[in-house]
DNA sequence: TTAATTGCAAACATTTTGCAGGTTC
DNA sequence: GAACCTGCAAAATGTTTGCAATTAA
């Protein structure tokens, strides 16, 4: 993603577009993909970038709050950051640890349980945990 | 669960029935429930019970190892342990915390996308993350 | 008696926070 | 110039580990 389109991203969602948030961004908006705060943080570090621990962090949940990513807690200390912002879902091989998507169209359901009055469903987490044939 | 249940059970799983892992279970294994390890240790030491901190993370691992449990990362910081180890899915309301269980039946999935070759699915996480109607 | 387990405290990993200094519009 | 953001270091969280003392069979 070019700088420009960037800012542009950060403009729309009402996020000041500041030096370390465009760093993070091109890294993050390149593709659709799923990223952990340690990778990104070792990754700005080897391109030079003097951007620190807590402003990853931060920016990541800002991300987060504005709806520019979504985050995946696969297990509790493995938790990924996820840049595609579609409704999808997640195959996740825990012998690799490598996340990859599932579009929605590929999963149905044709049942779901009947919920209490007045709620309803905000989002649907799937993970299809998979392994090899033994 | 009676004491001698309990130590029944860590027997029929290779685990030594210890004084704490018999508390532990005590709690645990009275119902099917979703426990975090802060909450175990809030009621233990509440009931007089000497077991350290240690213990308890230790156990708990000993016992997901073993199968008497499974975790859940709803998000994560907020890691649940959870006793009901049938095949079962979640209902989670993020504005109360409560996670509730959802019978199999419950939920009709006809179709499952295909896999690469030579994989399969161990398991499925469903999180029916749910709200108030607005 | 021997091997396994426990408690403690320290270590660890990860994330958040307070605040002085710097940046953005 | 006013408001906002960043970096640093410290603090907070949550979990694991090393080791001497204790317990289980």
């Amino acid at each position: 993603m070019q700088h420009d389109a960037i800012i542009n991203l950060l403009n729309t969602h009402n996020i000041l577009p500041t030096q370390q948030r465009i760093e993070l961004g091109q890294l993050l908006f390149a593709r659709a993909q799923h990223l952990s705060a340690e990778i990104l943080i070792n990754q700005l570090k080897t391109q030079g970038s003097r951007i620190s621990r807590a402003t990853v962090y931060n920016t990541l949940n800002l991300f987060a709050d504005k709806g520019l990513l979504n985050t995946v807690p696969i297990t509790p200390s493995h938790v990924l950051y996820d840049t595609n912002t579609a409704p999808h879902y997640h195959l996740y091989d825990a012998s690799t640890g490598e996340l990859t998507d599932i579009a929605c169209e590929q999963i149905h359901i044709d049942q779901l349980p009947n919920l209490p009055h007045g709620l309803v469903i905000d989002h649907m987490d799937i993970i299809l945990h998979i392994k090899n044939t033994v």
